[in-house]
RNA sequence: GCAUCCGUAGCAUAACUGGAUAGUGCACUUGGCUACGAACCAAGCGGUUGGGGAUUCGAAUUCCUCCGGAUGCACCA
């Protein structure tokens, strides 16, 4: 990223002694040189020359300054630049005196917060939630190595009606009973009683109009914090807790702040007070809601159907209930007041779009977060089986996420070189999972295929983790010698030329991600470093080599390599593992 | 119905946000372990980027229009 921006700058100088337009002083990364600019082909129209002549005309200059790349002109008026060795050898330098990768602090003095997770208290974590805690997880580390302070909180589902038809559901089945300001259990609560109760319960509620309306009166005596009510909450809520922080700690999700729907809760008649004092509200059919459409938006047709909707938020019941929007807007209004973030980003699937735009307007025009703030939403696409359809397993269940993990692991523990690490297996399990999910498009809907996904070759986690493996192996088995310049390449091949520029992609690509929010390209850019590093493995017999500089210099790629890759996969929330 | 996202080789996907010959993995075909780890390497096969039109030096990418898919549209979270 420094060179990148350091060939900017020295482009910036030489078209404004040439009097160009130096906003086009850009270069971009090229599959035919090490990088491109293809200013020309716009500056042509203005200045009334060819694009090639003006290609022409700044690679002359160019070449007369440049201390850091040779530039010539290419087809129609394109710029080819390529990085002189130099500045390839001084940015691999650069790794090996910190140990990291150069990233620039871009996100330095920003308070980012994240909202990922999303698991419900009484239930299991299933493939659902796989991907908000693997993309949450990735970009929150992307902007904490960029230098953002980051916060980020799991925000469990842990309020609402579920609770309501867990506690009816749990007296009904005579596990307990309230009695006045008494609760009386006849039967302990454990995770396995809850994980039964709950689907009994949502099952329950469809076709039992009478105990879907005890259970929605339950849930307004929670929400009112009937002691004997919120106590077994409380009870229901420490017993999940315990599992999913288990599950979580299985992901590498680090999380600041085990929050949830029921920490809103305090700010949400305040919340709605000030909505209300503003103006900002109204009421329909006995809700109170609050328009958030703009100019051009929801605009009622002749035919009673409206144009560009955006309805309005609902942020309370007829019967004076709270709602999911009522809880989003509250707990931005206290995350706002207690942290005052510069950005808010919140990964959640892309079914929820328009519900955090609402969200996101209303708290905007309430006045809740300041006019500068970000809001972003990060949707993402559902994990689909073959069918296209989310996935379920062959009898029709969602899949629990521990069963996946222990799916892969297993499969992992088959190849292993000792038999019965299951923390290596598992690991490497981990690391097929994610590299795979982290390697697709975000916001796009993706097919899981467990075939693949414990196939293990090409494209994946395990690959990565094998090649750092082997440098492991053969750093153990070759004797560094720090004074013959260790830590140091003094001579470029083509190969090792690759690998470094391969390694200068990946700063490029994590750089990026903050911005793009997207994470498939550094899955891309370690991917190609692996890949460059087999082929030179294969070409150097590193071992046999005689001339001892030189073999100092492989050395030192086979560790620059292993920096690389273990910091961007680092970045990623994987593990590489020593030995597999 | 309206709105959002999407459609790339048999399958799964990428393309640095409008750049050059559309990359990559699996599968398939060939070659490479008495050489530092073959979870590997080298090479090959496979494409009218859903169809059509527009914008310009240049389109998988922007716009329009069909076709196909997913999702969301008032008191569930």
């Amino acid at each position: 990223m420094f060179i990148k921006k350091q060939l900017e700058e020295e482009l910036k100088k030489v078209f404004k002694t040439l009097n160009f337009d130096e906003e086009l002083a850009a270069v971009s990364a090229s599959s035919q040189a090490d990088y491109q600019c293809n200013a020309p082909f716009a500056l042509a129209k203005r200045i009334g020359k060819s694009p090639a002549s003006i290609a022409v005309e700044i690679c002359a200059e160019m070449n007369k300054s440049s201390t850091l790349a040779k530039f010539e002109p290419s087809g129609a008026g394109f710029v080819n630049i390529t990085l002189k060795n130099d500045a390839i050898l001084s940015f691999a330098n650069e790794i090996f005196s910190t140990g990291k990768l150069p990233l620039v602090r871009s996100q330095l003095g920003q308070t980012v917060f994240f909202d990922y997770g999303g698991a419900n208290i009484a239930k299991e974590l299933h493939i659902g939630h796989l991907r908000s805690a693997i993309i949450g997880e990735a970009i929150k580390r992307v902007y904490r190595e960029l230098g953002a302070d980051t916060i980020s909180d799991v925000y469990l589902g842990d309020w609402g009606l579920q609770f309501g038809l867990i506690i009816t559901q749990a007296e009904d089945e005579g596990i307990l009973e309230i009695l006045g300001d008494e609760v009386r259990y006849y039967k302990e609560i454990t995770l396995e009683l809850l994980n039964e109760i709950y689907p009994r319960a949502s099952k329950r509620k469809n076709d039992d109009k009478e105990f879907y309306a005890r259970a929605e009166k339950a849930t307004v005596l929670l929400q009112s914090k009937t002691p004997t009510y919120f106590s077994v909450w409380k009870k229901i809520r420490e017993i999940s807790l315990v599992a999913i922080k288990r599950n979580y700690e299985n992901l590498n999700c680090e999380f600041d702040i085990w929050g949830g729907e029921s920490a809103a809760q305090d700010f949400i008649p305040r919340v709605l007070a000030e909505l209300c004092l503003k103006g900002l509200t109204r009421t329909s059919d006995g809700a109170v809601i609050m328009d958030v459409a703009g100019e051009g938006e929801h605009i009622l047709g002749e035919d009673g159907k409206y144009k560009n909707p955006m309805p309005p938020i609902i942020l309370k019941k007829h019967n004076g209930g709270a709602l999911y929007a009522t809880n989003d807007v509250a707990t931005i209004f206290a995350r706002y007041k207690e942290f005052k973030p510069d950005k808010f980003v919140y990964v959640v699937d892309a079914r929820q779009d328009l519900h955090f735009n609402q969200v996101f307007r209303c708290v905007k025009k309430a006045g809740f977060v300041s006019a500068g703030t970000q809001l972003v939403h990060i949707p993402y696409g559902t994990i689909n089986g073959k069918d296209g359809k989310p996935f379920k397993t062959r009898s029709g269940d969602t899949i629990k996420l521990e069963d996946i993990i222990n799916l892969v692991a297993d499969e992992a523990e088959k190849r292993l070189e000792k038999a019965g690490d299951r923390e290596t297996a598992q690991k490497i399990g981990l690391s097929a999972l994610k590299f795979a999910d982290l390697s697709n498009n975000v916001r796009k809907d993706y097919i899981f295929d467990i075939e693949k996904c414990i196939s293990f070759e090409g494209k994946t986690g395990p690959y990565l983790l094998y090649t750092v493996a082997r440098i492991n192996s053969i750093l153990a088995k070759n004797a560094i010698e720090q004074s013959k310049g260790f830590g140091e390449i003094l001579k470029l091949d083509d190969e090792i030329r690759a690998i470094i520029v391969a390694v200068l992609r990946i700063c490029e690509a994590i750089q990026n991600a903050a911005e793009t929010l997207t994470l498939n390209n550094i899955c891309d850019a370690v991917y190609v470093l692996a890949q460059n590093f087999s082929a030179f493995y294969a070409t150097h017999n590193i071992q046999n080599e005689k001339d001892a500089a030189l073999k100092n210099d492989w050395l030192s790629v086979c560790a620059l390599t292993k920096t690389a890759i273990t910091e961007a996969l680092n970045v990623l929330a994987i593990d590489t593992v020593e030995r597999m």
